[in-house]
DNA sequence: GTATCTGCAAAGCCTTTGCAAGGGA
DNA sequence: TCCCTTGCAAAGGCTTTGCAGATAC
């Protein structure tokens, strides 16, 4: 699977590794928020010897080439999430204040949808700013937890 | 000013003190968003001798009590502005990737709030979730960096 | 063959914690 | 007096860096 590879410019690395490849199927298989650690071990079953260094270096070049989304909700930790087609794979989330829970919601109200394009035009134009992506969260208290 | 020490419930602490006034003086005086380290350093000039982990404690102390806001855009350092009456300080992110640069919003569009409103209520029912807050960012490029 | 990538260990940064001393109520 | 709050220093958690050896192409 080293076909993602070929033909990408300015893609941030040279070769398509065996770590690499490893952390991407990862996410492929999960649609969870993972923390570099959890990759870490989750990696040690099946691509055991790979260093927590490798996998802190290869989660940021693949969020750099827009492979995988990272979100800050909380102090601590960077958690993960595989990226896909922009359009169909988009979503808000609803973190819970108390413990930690993570809720993504992706069926969008249309207007929803529409009011984020006209945002992110009418943003653009009066801060100018070139606006690349946009990202949401409602905080609270999950059902467990209230 | 220990005024807002009395009368009020559940507050977190018991006693107004120096530095807590300190650092809301701070940030009374202040739009920018800043870092415990920041708060810290500044705090020096007018009421030396409080250390960082003072300032750390009522950081987090007047961020419980609702006083505060705290964000984290990036990874490495929470960033905390003043949070004042709920309706009428509220307000968006425009953050830039390249250069950190945070702009805020509130001049919001009348449907963008409605829009808002609805969300909240239909996913509180939806998600079974109690929800409190909401936090948007757009990322992108700042004037300067594109 | 060679520049890139890796694992390991050490260092770095931000934040929290333990504890004895200080200071309101 | 009581016990909340503080400053200091040490520890903690997550992440990055330096470097020699391994590896993709």
């Amino acid at each position: 699977m080293r076909n993602r590879c070929c033909g990408r410019e300015g893609r941030g690395w040279s070769r398509w590794t065996m770590p690499r490849e490893g952390i991407m199927n990862l996410f492929r298989k999960t649609k969870e928020h993972l923390s570099a650690d959890d990759v870490f071990l989750r990696m040690k079953k099946e691509y055991p010897g790979v260093g927590i260094a490798t996998v802190y270096r290869n989660l940021e070049m693949l969020h750099q080439q827009g492979l995988l989304n990272r979100f800050q909700f909380s102090k601590g930790r960077a958690l993960y999430e595989i990226r896909g087609d922009e359009k169909k794979d988009h979503h808000h989330h609803l973190v819970c204040r108390e413990c930690g829970r993570i809720v993504d919601y992706d069926d969008f109200l249309d207007k929803e949808v529409k009011l984020f394009g006209e945002l992110e035009k009418e943003l653009s134009k009066k801060h100018n700013f070139e606006i690349k992506d946009h990202q949401v969260e409602f905080f609270g208290l999950c059902a467990e937890c209230k």
